[in-house]
RNA sequence: GGGGUAGUGGUUUAGCUUGGUAUGAUACGUGCUUUGGGAGCAUGAGGUCGUCGGUUCAAAUCCGACCUACCCCA
């Protein structure tokens, strides 16, 4: 258990140190403990888990409701298997850990930790994919994946063992799995919405897409220092993997084809997101579709009259509750105001308090977590006043999130002097002017955007006219 | 990958220069009084001083390696 901050002027201003208040919000709000003994592996505490599990929860709702199948592929993959796809060990060579010995015998094929899941499942999927009947084959799971990351670690944005989700499937043609890419985008937009993420979708350059796919499509949010969060990936592997691991089926004309691949990728960097988007100099700011508890009920007691307000706040909750609503009654004895601090710490979206002030009039008191704002509204009727008060959180903060990410883009015509800020800028589209730009500004290229900006401009380094801009920034 | 800073009850911190088993705060347990923005008093418990090794009669303290966290640079 950690000890709540007992002064505002410890927490670090997230605008002024965003690395330290950082840092400091996913311990204090005790989303996770950094004190396991093992670099990069921290422990999901309660709160925390709590969180990606609601996370999880929205993945597998709309995975299920696209016609994905949950599957849950084994831990180690043999070396050999490992090594089938040229481009993707070369990716990921320098970051496996490997399993060298059962017991004391050293083993004749080393196995790994899955640093992604593409070459456990493949083999499998050559025996699963046999006519084009079996296709689309579309699955997911939700495992721990580990990579031995050499920079620095941070708690839920760069670890070396994940929390992730994958999607995996197998498609008749590059037409086909090119309708996938597309419903993932809609999946997307869905999920984000609930998380009250904004994003971009940014093509890679050809230099920085996952290893061994056709393209990769990054998705990505701005933080407050300028610099990037990929919230995850989408790749079009064509037929990349399925020659390599032999993924072919039987057409209708009796022809034997590869089938073609995609993959989507998100891990536990949506739980840092939740937390560098939304959280403020006060703590966490919880959308209320993630929030574990969407409302805190707190009781006001007074002497003589503490029986009625108790009993009186334990109705509120349960009424609450019965309206499908996440409510927590907070009975521990300590003062209203400790509890007010402690509560919107933890990111709570919105905190009714009840005392003789309020019951007298027939009211309740309402406080918003994201705008402090503070009311009072009719107790009748509260459940529903309340349910609209949460829908219209999510929305404001989506809104604001969305500004605040616009406004930390700053579209640029020259390399010199540039601003804090993610950048856009043109480019002509050539690998040697791209290089220039990330050696010039020492930054790198995040990638084109997937929508068309209509942009019309100059490429940075060489002049030419182009209709493509390219996104700069450092990654987070 | 390169450089730097740090590690002492749950958290935070004094002690380290000049070697002699550790200070305070906070949090925690108990009791009473309190309760509309971080309560007060009393009392109690909590420590392999990151790990391993070296020097020494004696190491939190000096030396070395490693681990972990954080910062800066590529």
């Amino acid at each position: 258990m950690y000890t709540p901050l007992t002064l505002e002027a410890d927490i670090m201003k997230k605008a002024e140190d965003f690395s330290e208040w950082y840092n400091e919000i996913v311990e204090e709000a005790n989303l996770t403990d950094k004190r396991y003994p093992v670099k990069g592996m921290n422990v999901w505490t309660p709160y925390g888990w709590k969180i990606m599990r609601a996370i999880d929860t929205h993945i597998r709702e709309e995975f299920d409701s696209t016609g994905h199948d949950e599957v849950c592929f084994p831990l180690l993959i043999p070396e050999d298997q490992f090594a089938k796809e040229k481009e993707h060990i070369k990716g990921f060579d320098a970051e496996v850990f490997w399993v060298t010995h059962a017991g004391l015998t050293p083993l004749d094929v080393k196995l790994l930790l899955r640093p992604t899941s593409e070459t456990a499942m493949y083999p499998i999927f050559s025996l699963w994919v046999r006519s084009h009947a079996d296709l689309p084959l579309k699955t997911y799971q939700i495992v721990n994946t580990f990579r031995y990351e050499t920079k620095q670690t941070r708690a839920f944005i760069r670890v070396r063992e994940i929390h992730f989700f994958e999607s995996h499937t197998c498609h008749a043609d590059f037409e086909d799995a090119e309708r996938q890419v597309s419903e993932d985008y809609d999946i997307l937009k869905r999920l984000a919405r609930k998380w009250c993420l904004p994003y971009k979708l940014l093509k890679r350059t050809d230099w920085d897409k996952f290893p061994g796919a056709a393209y990769t499509v990054g998705i990505d949010t701005v933080l407050p220092n300028g610099r990037t969060l990929q919230l995850g990936s989408i790749h079009q592997y064509r037929d990349n993997f399925s020659k390599p691991y032999e993924i072919k089926y039987e057409d209708d004309d009796g022809q034997h084809r590869y089938a073609h691949q995609t993959t989507f990728g998100m891990s536990e960097r949506l739980v840092g997101a939740v937390v560098a988007v939304h959280g403020d100099d006060k703590g966490l700011v919880l959308p209320p579709d993630i929030a574990t508890i969407q409302i805190v009920v707190v009781p006001v007691l007074a002497k003589g009259a503490t029986e009625a307000v108790s009993e009186a706040a334990s109705k509120l909750t349960d009424e609450l509750r019965q309206a499908g609503i996440r409510a927590h009654l907070d009975e521990r004895d300590i003062r209203p105001g400790a509890k007010y601090y402690d509560w919107e710490f933890k990111g709570v979206p919105l905190r009714l308090e009840l005392g003789v002030r309020d019951m007298d009039k027939g009211m309740v008191t309402v406080v918003r977590r994201d705008t402090g704002k503070k009311q009072q509204i009719s107790r009748k009727g509260v459940a529903d006043s309340a349910k609209a008060a949460l829908g219209a959180i999510s929305e404001d903060m989506l809104a604001i999130a969305q500004t605040t990410m616009d406004g930390r883009i700053e579209t640029v015509d020259t390399l010199d002097h540039l601003p804090d800020s993610m950048v856009r800028a043109g480019w002509c589209g050539s690998e040697e002017c791209g290089h220039k730009i990330e050696d010039i500004t020492q930054r790198d290229i995040i990638g084109t955007p997937i929508e068309d900006e209509g942009f019309k401009g100059l490429c940075v380094v060489c002049g030419k006219p182009t209709t493509t801009p390219v996104y700069v920034a450092k990654a987070m």
